[in-house]
DNA sequence: GCCGTTTTCGGCCCGACTGTTTTCAGTCG
């Protein structure tokens, strides 16, 4: 079996270190950065693509790193990270992790006193060894030992889900718009604007009339823990939470400069950059310099900045340097609005909390002009199982449902357990008579790569299956999708014209913004469902519409952008 | 390390902040 994309992605970056350490010119070492993304995003196989010599068509990987991507996967192992792991033990990782300590000092402090772990750090700040390293001082010692302390060597920095990431930055947003006073306008940039799937710190951007006072104000938000350092230029603070908040202050002739700078993502805004060297312009924050005049042109709004560099205006969700600064054209992207109903949604027959009017109530309430109700089937478990003669039953619930309801159409449907051998729990017989089949793996996540993708194909081959649940069953910072072939899995739906969900629960996200991309680009049609439990989280449907905007998807690429009238045809239900 | 409207070598975004320095290196986003 091959090494996973995940697997050479890590050590692609664990290379990039200890190259760090060794002291390697910043290039090369971003390149190594560069290759590990670009491998962790890539849907299918860069083990087999390198054993084919088509590694090399990926953006950011040449001959020589395909040449250590073909070592791991066939030796387990690439050379040079054995020697230089040697040299720079994982302790030396750990402490160049540490907030104000890089690769200089890192083997500045090796060198000179033989601190190869966070252990030693610790030892030698504590005996004010540290102050004793030309160039380093007090200050350096002290902020050392709060690293320490904070954990920060142990363990990653924490990462928000969106939605809590922006729930945070619209309060903090609304907290600042009223203590800055009537001329004082807050917006979020960075990764929550480009609504990623997790956000690591919140940026801010403020305009005001009174710069220095609304940057002080951060303080006396009660969410707020701490403030290191307030000016007119803006604020750096903490969240009780933990998570960093960084509040800009722009004046608005720069609002469009610093917007565009903030929402990055720095690849994007590299990428950028590199583009305007090369047409003689200098993009920052503060504006974009012109090499010919030698003025700069500041922008009111974001669009001038793109305009000034001959490019049309790009979504936030686009800017990932994932091509959208090269493409011809850019995708008018879904929206929200195009969306006519929901196909994922679960009631008190089976984990649900609301019966299926309450259900279909709240479905009619955001505008939708249908709903499925997909409880799960004979073998879910956990108590919540609906058996064959349940579903049998909860079939004529619904259609009673629906025959009393006015201005929503409800299906009557299910999410069916996909079972480790491929088949479905319930007879077919059965599921003919339902409108809609979603299909989802819920057991059994580790039968392995080539199981896994046989299981899935045999479902998305299955002559009654609309649709597949969640495909790769990733749960964001929590569990890694199972290994599976999405390439084989997205050419089979694409063949049989079963479809893939985008599922929209915000712990999910899943098929992933790549892989949505990946599925639309092989033919898969793609459907965006809530998963909703409960009629509260109908309203996750917004973080599917994230992923899907993300993925490049248009409204046609989408098919519960259509009515049911129509969307039918396109399922399976619709053939028999 | 990669890459090509500067094509096989010589570039490879831009600025702020901090702490340690006497003019700047290192780190960070």
């Amino acid at each position: 079996m091959d090494v996973s994309n995940a697997a050479i992605a890590a050590a692609l970056e664990e290379l990039g270190d200890l190259y760090e350490l060794d002291g390697a010119i910043v290039h090369r070492v971003l390149a190594y950065r560069v290759a590990a993304r670009t491998v962790r995003e890539t849907p299918t196989s860069v083990a087999q693509l390198a054993r084919e010599g088509r590694a090399t068509d990926l953006p950011g990987i040449g001959a020589t790193l395909q040449e250590k991507i073909l070592a791991l996967s066939e030796t387990g192992t690439i050379p040079a990270t054995e020697k230089l792991r040697a040299k720079f033990p994982p302790g030396m990782i750990a402490i160049m992790r540490l907030p104000g300590i890089g690769p200089k000092r890192a083997r500045l402090m090796q060198k000179e006193l033989g601190i190869d772990s966070p252990e030693k750090l610790r030892e030698a700040a504590v005996h004010q060894r540290l102050r004793t390293v030309r160039g380093l001082g007090p200050k350096f010692e002290a902020g050392a030992l709060e690293a320490l302390d904070s954990g920060a060597a142990e363990r990653p920095a924490p990462r928000v889900l969106l939605p809590k990431a922006i729930a945070i930055g619209e309060a903090l947003a609304l907290a600042l718009s009223e203590l800055g006073g009537g001329e004082t306008h807050v917006q979020i940039a960075g990764s929550a604007r480009r609504q990623a799937d997790t956000v690591k710190d919140l940026d801010l951007i403020a305009t005001t009339n009174r710069p220095t006072a609304l940057a002080k104000s951060l303080a006396r938000i009660e969410e707020i823990e701490s403030v290191s350092s307030a000016s007119r230029s803006g604020a750096r603070g903490r969240t009780h939470t933990g998570m960093a908040v960084d509040l800009r202050i722009a004046k608005p002739s720069q609002l469009g400069n610093l917007l565009q700078h903030f929402t990055g993502s720095g690849p994007h805004n590299a990428a950028l950059r590199e583009g305007a060297v090369r047409r003689g312009l200098h993009v920052s924050e503060h504006g974009v310099l012109d090499d010919a005049s030698g003025s700069t042109r500041t922008c009111t709004r974001e669009e001038e900045v793109y305009e000034l560099l001959g490019l049309p205006y790009i979504e936030p969700e686009l800017r990932e340097n994932r091509g959208e600064l090269q493409a011809e054209h850019l995708p008018e992207l879904i929206g929200l609005q195009d969306i006519r109903g929901d196909l994922h949604s679960h009631t008190i027959a089976s984990d649900g909390h609301n019966t299926i009017v309450e259900m279909a109530l709240a479905a009619r309430e955001r505008g939708y002009s249908y709903l499925a109700i997909t409880d799960h089937s004979a073998s879910h478990g956990f108590g919540d199982d609906v058996s064959p003669s349940q579903l049998a039953h909860q079939i004529e619930l619904v259609r009673e449902a629906d025959a009393g309801l006015e201005g929503i159409q409800l299906l009557a449907g299910s999410e069916v357990n996909i079972l480790p051998d491929g088949s479905l729990d319930y007879e077919d017989e059965l599921l003919g008579e339902l409108d809609w089949v979603i299909a989802s793996v819920h057991t059994a996540f580790g039968i392995g790569e080539q199981a896994m993708t046989e299981r899935m194909i045999a479902a998305i081959e299955h002559p009654l299956v609309d649709a597949i649940g969640h495909p790769t069953g990733r749960l964001l910072e929590r569990r890694e999708p199972y290994p599976i072939d999405l390439e084989a899995v997205f050419a089979a739906a694409a063949k049989a014209g079963t479809m893939l969900e985008i599922n929209a629960n915000p712990d999910r996200r899943d098929l992933s913004d790549v892989h949505a991309r990946a599925a639309a680009a092989a033919g898969v049609t793609i459907v965006i469902n809530s998963d909703a439990h409960r009629i509260d989280t109908l309203q996750n449907m917004r973080w599917g519409i994230a992923t899907a905007r993300r993925a490049w998807l248009r409204a046609g690429d989408v098919a519960n952008t259509r009515p049911w009238s129509e969307l039918r045809t396109l399922g399976k239900q619709a053939r028999k």
